[in-house]
RNA sequence: GCCGGGAUAGCUCAGCUGGUUAGAGCGUCGGAAUCAUAAUCCGCAGGUCGGGGGUUCAAGUCCCUCUCCCGGUACCA
């Protein structure tokens, strides 16, 4: 059934400084992917706006710091994530920049807005600045001792070794983090919104919304209460939209001002590219236009406080519907974490699994209440106990059906006779899709993938209860109803789970020979099938993920690896943690001679080595086969790590862990400068 | 320090304004079946709901307190 309310979806635009993790996905990419392939299935009319943010001192940072240019940056992340989303089968309308030329013209026209309006002051401040590179510096971009605690590598804006938050101005010994020079203070003006002047109509407007996550709903009033301050929306930067106002030279626009007028700007480019240059504005103004955010809980602010108060300074624009924000996802109990290494990006899983696995298991364990837990054999777990069990195997058994028993073709669903359970199944299959579509109206995927699952499950049984292998041998009439009902129950599912597999969709109706004219929401329960037709070729929808992949995945992340056992616990590498000598003293390390070497099988990169240490001999395992061959190691005295923990690796134990120095995918193990005999301490 | 959120079966999580024997999925165990990727279906078992105290006829659900975890934010400088 359409309604004539428009829908613009937005998920967060992710920054285009790194590779989106899965956290990423979980928290504002495929919540909106899901509901908007949903609306489209009711026929809807639902736009899906995303895309990179590309602006701001982090892009700048990392361009110095690789020394090549922003847009280089920008470029890789931009057009590598892009891909990425496509993989997994997130259809955005449109994924466009922050840097396209449409968007700096609109964010500037916002500001000119505020601006002609006298809605933003000005207001003049000391910040350091760099003589020798002609600049200010920012938060982050500077270094000094902390005035708290005497640490000497605190940041601009806060110690990590005491915690203290900081202003850099109170930094003693400030250095710029580029070129190590001292910068001096200096008074730069800048363009404030006065935050506090919306604080009211935002309290009224936030009161109103009843159906919002009380998560968000806790947050906003958790801002309002301790009351809004004023926030600087320029400041001095070469990246990024120029002020656009004479005598601001070197100042650009915040990017927390700029970014989310993407929004804005790329509904713009969506509409321009369908030749349809005006109409954005329904989408934007129009009264029965709801706009949805899709954001993780570390926006909350931006979408739910900052971005409004900025649409009401500007006017003409409707303020968010509804902004259902999910919490973090983590893995191994920890945040996600690029240094250390257990950031799960969308590129590599995408490449590694079928992307209908990776959106299920994501979406079974969506943060909608809490953060929640990612773990590979959960991932395992939802293939193989589930989508190929229930879903995989409900398709291929009616299938396999068809073909063997039926000549490949549907087979014919009997005018004549009682057809109170084929019917009754249709109906039941109907009835869930109706429950999974109240939960997707109400941003509860949860609950409406665990509803669909259901739906097969109640198909399974079906299937067992009518025994059509017996039914084939004495009542073929019958037998054939159910076979029929079954592909036809097939098709149903193919747009029930359309929304969170859409690749598994597409091969239910190859499967089934049918195009997508059937695939609208309201076909679920119907018998849309023409009997007769041959059946195309059948393939397993969800093959086997083995244990030994799950084992090479928690090796390559940095899983199961207990952080409170390990004595030395490396935060940061630019910035390691001082240790007293007994706790360097805690790990023994030896000299150990390699007495065979040998690659385990079925392994990416595991080595068995079996060592001499002095008396003793131990075996350890190790991941280097991609750097050394067995041959090469045999014979030689390596360091160990004596008293790890012992751990199994793949089903092998391993009671140590040899040295090797590692950068940039270069590995070389640690040895001894000349001969020495095994056992030997190292200190 | 202060504010907010979390701690519920082996695992991942639901439990709205307090109300009959605390739920689901997965896993375990038992049974049925054999068309199907040994895949299905049925059933049993599993929790003193983080600890302690209180309010109430009745608390996982409200109040106090403690422990641990996660966010946000202040000051001392």
């Amino acid at each position: 059934m359409k309604n004539n309310i428009k829908y613009l979806v937005t998920a967060a635009l992710p920054y285009a400084n790194n590779y989106v993790h899965i956290g990423h996905v979980a928290g504002a990419i495929l919540p909106p992917d899901i509901y908007v392939r949903f609306r489209k299935l009711k026929n809807d009319d639902v736009i899906f706006i995303c895309g990179s943010d590309e602006h701001g001192t982090a892009i700048e940072m990392a361009s110095i710091l690789e020394k090549v240019t922003p847009q280089e940056i920008i470029d890789r992340y931009h057009f590598s994530n892009k891909k990425a989303f496509e993989d997994l089968g997130i259809r955005f309308d449109i994924f466009s920049r922050t840097s396209s030329e449409i968007h700096k013209v609109t964010a500037s026209e916002f500001f000119l807005n505020l601006y002609n309006k006298k809605l933003l002051y000005q207001k003049t401040e000391k910040q350091l600045y760099s003589e020798k590179e002609k600049r200010f510096l920012a938060d982050r971009f500077i270094s000094g001792t902390c005035p708290v605690c005497g640490f000497e590598e605190a940041r601009g804006d806060e110690c990590e070794n005491c915690g203290s938050n900081l202003s850099p101005l109170e930094l003693i010994n400030p250095r710029s983090k580029i070129t190590g020079d001292t910068p001096v203070e200096k008074e730069t003006t800048h363009f404030y919104i006065p935050l506090a002047d919306y604080q009211e109509k935002l309290s009224e407007w936030l009161s109103e919304k009843k159906n919002w996550k009380a998560n968000v709903i806790n947050y906003c009033k958790g801002w309002l209460k301790s009351g809004l301050r004023d926030r600087a929306v320029t400041r001095d930067l070469d990246w990024g939209v120029k002020v656009p106002v004479k005598g601001n030279d070197g100042k650009v626009i915040y990017v927390w001002f700029e970014a989310p007028i993407g929004y804005i700007s790329m509904t713009k480019e969506f509409f321009i590219g369908k030749n349809e240059p005006e109409k954005w504005k329904e989408y934007w103004s129009g009264k029965d236009s709801r706009l949805i955010h899709f954001i993780g809980k570390d926006n909350i602010v931006f979408h739910s406080i900052i971005f409004p108060s900025m649409l009401m300074a500007h006017g003409g624009f409707n303020l968010p519907y509804n902004i259902p924000a999910n919490e973090f996802l983590n893995i191994g109990g920890r945040k996600f974490s690029k240094t250390r290494g257990n950031a799960i990006l969308l590129r590599d899983i995408v490449q590694k699994f079928n992307p209908d696995v990776v959106r299920y298991t994501i979406a079974s364990i969506f943060p909608e209440n809490k953060d929640s837990e990612f773990t590979w054999e959960d991932l395992q777990a939802k293939n193989n106990n589930e989508l190929a069990s229930i879903l995989g195997n409900f398709v291929n058994r009616t299938v396999v059906f068809a073909k063997s028993k039926f000549g490949n073709v549907i087979p014919e669903f009997p005018d004549s006779g009682s057809h109170m359970k084929e019917n009754g199944i249709l109906e039941h299959i109907k009835s869930k899709a109706d429950a999974v579509a109240d939960n997707i109206e109400n941003f509860r995927f949860r609950d409406a993938l665990s509803e669909a699952m259901d739906a097969v499950r109640s198909a399974n049984k079906y299937f067992n209860d009518s025994e059509p292998w017996k039914l084939i041998k004495d009542d073929k009439e019958k037998c054939s109803a159910v076979i029929n009902t079954c592909l036809e129950i097939c098709h149903s599912l193919a747009i029930l789970f359309e929304p969170f597999l859409p690749f598994t969709s597409d091969k239910i109706l190859h499967i089934l020979d049918k195009d997508t004219s059937g695939l609208k929401w309201e076909n679920i329960g119907k018998r849309v099938l023409k009997s007769g037709t041959a059946l195309g070729e059948n393939s397993i929808l969800f093959p086997q993920i083995e244990d030994s992949t799950v084992k090479e995945l928690n090796l390559k992340y940095n899983i199961g690896i207990d952080p409170g056992n390990s004595p030395v616990n490396v935060e940061d590498t630019n910035n390691m943690n001082v240790i007293s000598i007994e706790d360097f003293h805690k790990v023994k390390l030896r000299v150990a001679k390699v007495l065979k070497c040998e690659i385990v099988p079925g392994s990416k990169k595991l080595l068995r080595l079996k060592l001499k240490v002095g008396d003793t001999e131990k075996q350890i395992v190790s991941g280097i086969s991609e750097h050394y061959k067995p041959e090469e190691i045999e014979g030689r005295l390596i360091i160990i790590a004596d008293n790890l923990k012992p751990s199994k690796i793949m089903g092998i134990d391993s009671e140590g862990m040899l040295l090797a120095a590692k950068k940039g995918g270069k590995l070389k193990i640690v040895t001894v400068d000349g001969d020495i005999e095994d056992g030997a301490e190292v200190n």
